[in-house]
RNA sequence: GCAGAUGGCUGGAUGGCCGCCGCUCGCAUGGUUGACUGUGUGGGGGGAGGAAAGUCCGGGCUUCACGGAAACACGGUGCCGGAUAACGUCCGGCGAGGGCAACCUUAGGGAAAGUGCCACAGAAAGCAAACCGCCUGUGAAUGCAGGUAAGGGUGAAAGGGUGCGGUAAGAGCGCACCGCGAGCUUGGCAACAGGGUCGGCAUGGUAAACCCCACCGGAAGCAAGGCCAUAUAGGAACACGCGUUGAUGCCGCCUUCGGGUGACGUUAGCAGAUGGGUUUUCGCAUCGAUGUUCGGGUUGGUCGCUUGAGUGCCUUGGUAACAAGGUGCCUAGAAGAAUGGUCAUCACUGCGCAAGCAGUACAGAACCCGGCUUACAGGCCAUCUGCCACU
RNA sequence: GCCGCUGUAGCUCAGUGGUAGAGCGCGUCAUUGGUAAUGACGAGGCCGGGAGUUCAAUUCUCCCCAGCGGCA
């Protein structure tokens, strides 16, 4: 039973936050980004909450800074639509993200959300430090 | 027209839609006596750079240290004059080097105060000396004795250079010019430049080797520092226990038996204890409040935080850097850190016959200023030089 | 943001103004029936990059580049 409506977004800013997901979560590469995410011990009508990640790796400043404004918008265009509320998600920019075609980026987001919402990352390997959840169910 | 030199400016533009961070005005609502403040919502307005970068210098500001200061050590700077809050920066000049020229480069004090070093090669690498040679004498002769430093060779560098005279051969041994040094003189604030006189080669290089001389520098940095909140709650060690004060126990006195009290202040007091005799204590013991160091907790909020050695224009002074005056302007203030996405038109570049396609440098404020250094697609302006052509 | 440190052979490190070394690793040979160990020989370096001082720079000076650490 995931509600997907109009979902206001909070900002991780905690590195412990950080953490935690990139331990305990999951995640799915996409060419562009990874999207991390973990759904929320509490109600899934509480907000999500979504970090930015842009490593030294991706480039200068500058680059950083327009990778994690586009991580920002397609963020603000598809979670807070398409994507199950009360979930933490952290979405990391690759080197590519700075000028990979904008529609990619939004379907490529939807794409990812779908997936971990369908547990398609659990499939192949039985590989859960977490026990799985109202998650697996959703997408039936 | 071609080639070049120097200085300066700019750093894609406009509009639509959806979003971000401060400021300000209003409305609604909650807290508060109120000032004020939280949340939501609407309007207005602002929102990265010439280098924001590297963190290489200089200042403001803050804390700490310190009698004022000076000196030693250490570090830095280093031709002269000026500018500046200050500087290792800038401006003007001088010397040296490069370029046909415009112009450019220059850590450029002192090596006859001292010490060190100069590998290899070479006879010799620093008070000079003499391998081959040259010359003289001697000897039958390889040679030996003496003179010499022109020539050879080595080296980055061989103790002035060139020419003439001179000589047995040579040599600043003599002379001319150049270089070097010491006085004189002219110009200049000075660095320095010009002229002339004398000396007669003595003085190799290296100070981004030690060093000497002159000048400058207390240290750390906004994660500085102040306040508030939170905290198993006032942890451990050492010092102090002189005064002041709290708790507990004991002691003295009073008591209504619950408790109270430890008075007075030497011109005093005398109820008591202890001590003293030009005087002095006011119960005693333990624990704590105090100071220093170490640890633990919170990894929050707020101030610092943006009007300043600010800047556009004009005038005046100055060759200039710059200064003075007038007038106008306000131009980010975040805290996982604010400008993005998309569409349209235009500009520029590349490819292409064209339609069109692709791209638009270097790069993101973090307390604030003055510089330096480094990176940078292009475009524009001004001044100047050389060559060619024409008038 | 501020303050420091380090770049030398494939790896870990010495070194000092004068032709750049050690250990491990690599190759060839010897030894052995063969391998290891051992021994001999050898290759491998623009000493992070660029300017400057010097006759001469890995070393001294300045400027860049890369990596690492500390400070609330």
């Amino acid at each position: 039973m995931t509600e997907t409506g109009t979902n206001t977004l909070v900002t991780l800013k905690k590195r412990r936050d950080f953490l935690r997901l990139s331990r305990g979560g999951r995640r799915w590469v996409t060419p562009a980004f990874i999207l991390q995410a973990m759904p929320d011990n509490q109600k899934n009508t509480a907000p999500s909450r979504v970090g930015y990640t842009a490593s030294k790796k991706v480039g200068n400043a500058v680059v950083r800074n327009r990778v994690k404004r586009r991580l920002r918008e397609i963020a603000r265009s598809v979670i807070s639509s398409d994507a199950p509320m009360g979930w933490t998600y952290v979405i990391i920019g690759r080197e590519t993200a700075h000028n990979y075609p904008f529609e990619k980026l939004l379907t490529d987001m939807k794409w990812a959300i779908r997936k971990l919402q369908s547990g398609a990352d659990l499939a192949p390997k039985s590989n859960n430090k977490h026990k799985k959840r109202e998650s697996s169910q959703g997408a039936g």
